[in-house]
DNA sequence: AATATTAATCGTAAATTTGCGATAAACGAT
DNA sequence: ATCGTTTATCGCAAATTTACGATTAATATT
């Protein structure tokens, strides 16, 4: 794609909150994080019980879950044991809280 | 792309909370919606100052917030008036919410 | 009727994402 | 040393996304 200001940036927060956006912007992706989320520990492998996918495919959805930083990977041969990045976990709750809280609704004009 | 289990749905919840991620995972689009949401008033056209984009672009990314719901255009010929449509944003807020509250870190694990 | 302004749409190109099967890698058990 | 288990990576195809310029549409003004 070609880029008409090739020199422009956006701020480091709107790229962090696009980054993780992106992350949570397919359902896969979604269950996998609610079922890291909400497990008492936090397993892998049987993802593929739960999801209507390849066993390639979840890796690789693991892989950008764990390149937008929100989950960590414990190998522990042959399992790898996957859970949530606790602190990268609350920035992103902490700039979803913000864009949600930047509500002046009783000012709007529509 | 192929699916493996062609008849395999995701929960409604699932979809919207990756439809609404998906509106947010590009940095131009956080920039509109934070725009429109801090915004005294709704404006539009002046996005193209804003943004490092071509007019015809930023039109593409408004026409993609309006289909994922969570934003509004009241046209005024020959202008329109962009702004966030409250209720689906406010859905958009609570699916948010739900996926970090459910957080059980002191019984993880890791 | 002609013109100016604003925004949407079309056509196209390039990049990225999603998905799969096949294969490789890592290691424990036999 | 071989085998089984689990996960990652490779190679590829199809779909989607992002971006642009050019054009069209809609309507107010002249």
């Amino acid at each position: 794609m070609k880029r008409s200001a090739e020199n422009f940036e956006y701020s480091y927060e709107t790229e962090e909150m696009a980054k993780y956006a992106k992350a949570l912007a397919h359902p896969a992706r979604i269950i996998i994080l609610k079922h890291l989320s909400s497990s008492d520990c936090c397993f892998t492998g049987d993802l593929v019980e739960v999801l209507p996918l390849a066993q390639s495919t979840i890796s690789q959805h693991l892989k950008e879950l764990k390149n937008a930083g929100l989950i960590q990977g414990e190998v522990n041969p042959p399992k790898v044991r996957y859970c949530i990045d606790q602190e990268n976990w609350q920035k992103a709750r902490k700039l979803f809280d913000n864009i949600f809280d930047e509500d002046f609704s009783d000012i709007n004009c529509c």
